[in-house]
DNA sequence: GCCAACAATTTTGTTGACAATCCTGGCTCT
DNA sequence: AGAGCCAGGATTGTCAACAAAATTGTTGGC
C-alpha cells in the first residue's frame, strides 16, 4: 500500500492572523512581513497577500504602499465608535433572540446566572465567569438566525476583544455587569423583547462609561 | 521635452466592481472571470484576485474553489436579515446626528422636505425625490462622526441598493416614506435624539413591510 | 562627534509561466 | 437513442523570478 499522501492543507491564514490580533499575540503596531508569514504557513506569498487584503478590509491592519502591513492601533475615538455601533447591534441581538427562541431556553440560563455565576464573580473567578457568559452569548447569537448581524458583531468583537477583557477586570465591573445581564435575561424569560433590548443597550453604555473613566489604564 | 510619461495608474478594482454590482451592471449570478477583468483594467491577475477576496469578505460575491466568483443572489431571508440590521444602524445614525449637529442644520432640511420634496413626490418626480433624500442622508452620516457606523451602513446599502430602488416606486411608498422622514426631521429639529431614532426605526420597519408584501414583484 | 550622501540589503509589488481542476462536446458502447 | 466516457479547451490556483521601493548600514566631510 502506498503511503497515505498528505493532501495539500490550506490553512486559513486570514483566520489565524485575526485570532492572533484579537488575543494580542500580535500587538498593535506589529509589522506583518509577507515573507515571514509565507514561510511560517508554508504557502506562496500571494496567499499571504490575499489574507492581508481581507484583514485590511476588516479594519484590523493598515497597509501602506511599499511599506507593508501593521496591526492597527486602537485610538480612543475609534473605541467609542465601535461601542456606539456595538450598543445597537447587541440590543438587536437580544431582541431577536427573545422573539425567536422559547422562554424556557433562557430560563435555564437565568438560573445559571443567579446561582453559579454569582459565586464565580464574588469569588473572583473571572475566567469561569467569562466562560459562562460566552456560552450564553453564543446561544443568543445562534437564536438570532441573522448571519449579517452575526458577522458584524464578530467583526466588532475581534477588534475590541482586548479592551473588553481589560474592562471586565476593573473594580466592580464584573458584579455590575452580571446584575445587568441578569436583568436582560429576566426580560427575555418574560418574553419582553423590547425591554431586553433596552436593558442590553444600557448595559453597553455602562461598559462604555467604565472605558471612558479608566481609559488611561486600558489603552 | 520628453512626452509626458503616463504614471502607472492604480485603479480601485474592488471599488469599481462594487458599484457595478450595486447598480446591477453586474446582475446576480454573473460570473467574474479573472482573466477578463485583468485585461479590462490592464492589471496583473493577482490584483484582480485580491479584489475578489475583498468582495467575498463584503458578502457581494461567492467564490467557489476552482470555479470562480459569481455575484451573490439576494434570497428573501437575506434581505430580511439585512433590513433587521439596517433598522438599528439607521436608528443610531439619526440619534447621533441629532446629538452632534445643531438644530438649525436640520431645520434647513425640514423646510426642504415640507416644500419642494412634497411637490416632487406628488408630481411623480421620483428621481428628484431620491436625489434630495440622498443629500440629506449624506449630511446625516457625516454628522454622526462614526466611521465604523458609516462603513457598515455602506456595506448594507451596496448590497440592498437594487431592492431599495424597487421599493420606493411601489404604490404609495414614496409619499409614506416622505411623511416618515419628515417626522424624523421634526424630532431632530426639536433636539429629541431618542425620538428621532425610534421614528427612523419605524420607518425602516415600514419599508420592510412593503418589501414583504410585494416580495414577488421585487426579487 | 554629528550629519549627509551613498551603497547594500531587505521587503514589497509585478509579471509571466506552469500545474491542477473543471466544463464542453463528441464519441463509443449497450 | 441514451448513458457513460474520454479528450480538448478554458479557467483557476500555485509558484518562482524579476523590478521597484524603502530601510539599513557605511563612509566621508565638516
Amino acid at each position: 500500500m502506498p503511503a497515505a499522501r498528505a493532501k495539500p492543507e490550506r490553512p486559513d491564514i486570514s483566520g489565524v492572523l485575526r485570532s492572533r490580533i484579537a488575543t494580542q499575540a500580535l500587538p498593535p503596531g506589529s509589522k506583518l512581513a509577507e515573507t515571514d508569514l509565507a514561510q511560517e504557513f508554508d504557502v506562496p506569498r500571494s496567499r499571504v497577500r490575499e489574507a492581508l487584503a481581507v484583514l485590511e478590509q476588516r479594519g484590523l491592519v493598515e497597509r501602506i504602499p511599499n511599506r507593508g502591513a501593521v496591526v492597527i492601533r486602537l485610538e480612543p475615538a475609534l473605541v467609542g465608535s465601535l461601542y456606539e455601533v456595538r450598543e445597537v447591534l447587541e440590543g438587536a441581538c437580544v431582541r431577536l433572540a427573545t422573539l425567536h427562541a422559547p422562554s424556557a431556553q433562557w430560563a435555564r440560563w437565568l438560573t445559571h446566572f443567579q446561582g453559579p455565576m454569582v459565586e464565580h464573580v464574588s469569588a473572583g473567578r473571572l475566567d469561569e465567569y467569562i466562560q459562562g457568559y460566552e456560552g450564553f452569548r453564543a446561544e443568543v447569537i445562534e437564536a438570532c438566525r441573522n448571519p449579517v448581524l452575526q458577522q458584524m458583531l464578530d467583526s466588532i468583537l475581534e477588534r475590541t476583544q482586548t479592551v473588553i477583557r481589560r474592562i471586565i477586570i476593573l473594580p466592580g465591573r464584573a458584579a455590575l455587569g452580571l446584575a445587568q445581564h441578569t436583568a436582560v435575561l429576566e426580560a427575555m424569560v418574560a418574553g419582553q423583547p423590547d425591554r431586553a433590548e433596552q436593558l442590553r443597550r444600557e448595559n453597553m453604555r455602562s461598559a462604555r462609561e467604565f472605558f471612558d473613566r479608566y481609559q488611561k489604564y486600558i489603552l
